[in-house]
DNA sequence: TAAATTCCTGACCATTTGGTCAAATTAACG
DNA sequence: CGTTAATTTGACCAAATGGTCAGGAATTTA
């Protein structure tokens, strides 16, 4: 009996429906990351969940509804490291701990970051009122603190729009390009100590970079 | 009379086939783009190429043919960016050349990099052999330039790995995730001057970042 | 002009796709 | 226990998919 036996077995039905959706959720996960939405079947997704596209379906009826599911859960974990800029005022320290979480992010959820990198590619079509609304309103608010910093002295003039991005997309690389990372690496994925070093480097080239420290 | 109809009648039959392979690999490099491998149809290649399914597939037998085709290109302007590494020993000059490039890749031909962004993310299927050949040689060598500039105390000591990817993944980024950063920038595209601004902020941070300047 | 070659395309086909459904199984509860 | 409600699934379906093909049109060549 497998752990995820015993859960269902020991909670009965009252739960089977929770775990059996946070399976398929992990299975589509993977599928939408790998094909994006048109490349994805639910057969796929079926099968990496272990139970007939039938059983699939009874949870989520359609693909869109999954689809739609898996993105949700990403968006909130992309909140959840967008809260750690605010934990300090001191540029040093609020960059640190923002590029630190989403590195972390990218070692433990690389599936959600390459979910959302095809979404991105494909412009959008479902979690564009998200960029409009959440993720503008975050970002000029954060433009502005960083803006702030500048007219302070604290860092260097720079458009904060492409810091972002910088932080943005050297971060969410090692979870969208690991594999090309890995390959690089001799075929192994990067160990405790390298993706250390990676973090240590990014985050010492990015304040260095803006005058900060 | 289009223009490309001109070109067709003006050359006749000879230059047919060019033409049309033409039309058909950039409509091709859009929707692969757009929804990887997988996802992509021959028809809607077909649709964009303004011809009959049937006319496609004259030209290329099979979606992996023109797929395969697809790749071939976008590897050859990687290849182009990358020798502009090499164009001067300076780190400063070399760097900054480098970068340059690479943001403009990506200001002219987005969809290759999303093509290559999307066979990344899949692991590669077609372009394994690639990325453990010619890319893997081409970054360790120029791996050690960057040791030998650090050894030489001209840059600060840095993992040359994770610089070539924050190089990587800032200049990609644009590419890749421009419908992001239009969405954010108001709906409009980066005009000439803020994509000017950009490139010279990663440069800048780049530079500063590892003690160039 | 006649023959040969290249190009074009509507109609077609086997397979895969997202999704349905009825019937069976399992669990919950009075 | 017996009834009700939730879960499971093989079989099925219409639409979409990659690809084929026969025959016609255009162009080149002899």
């Amino acid at each position: 009996m497998t752990k995820v036996e015993r859960a269902i077995k020991s909670n009965s039905k009252a739960s089977i429906r929770q775990e059996k959706e946070k399976i398929i959720l992990k299975a589509a996960e993977s599928v939408f990351a790998e094909y994006g939405f048109r490349g994805a079947t639910t057969s796929m997704i079926a099968e990496r969940a272990k139970m007939p596209k039938a059983n699939l379906h009874y949870y989520f009826p359609t693909k869109q509804a999954l689809y739609r599911q898996v993105v949700d859960n990403i968006f909130n974990i992309w909140l959840q490291a967008a809260d750690s800029f605010d934990d300090c005022d001191d540029p040093v320290e609020a960059l640190t701990r923002y590029i630190e979480k989403k590195m972390d992010i990218s070692r433990e959820n690389p599936m959600g970051s390459k979910v959302w990198a095809n979404e991105i590619i494909r412009r959008a079509p479902v979690i564009q009122d998200y960029l409009e609304t959440t993720l503008k309103d975050w970002t000029e608010s954060r433009v502005s603190v960083i803006q702030r910093w500048i007219d302070q002295g604290r860092i260097n003039p720079v458009d904060p729009h492409y810091l972002l991005y910088m932080i943005w997309s050297t971060t969410q690389h090692y979870a969208d390009f690991n594999h090309q990372i890995e390959t690089l690496n001799g075929g192994t994925p990067l160990s405790d100590t390298q993706y250390q070093t990676a973090k240590d480097n990014a985050i010492e080239i990015i304040l260095k970079g803006i005058g900060a420290r």
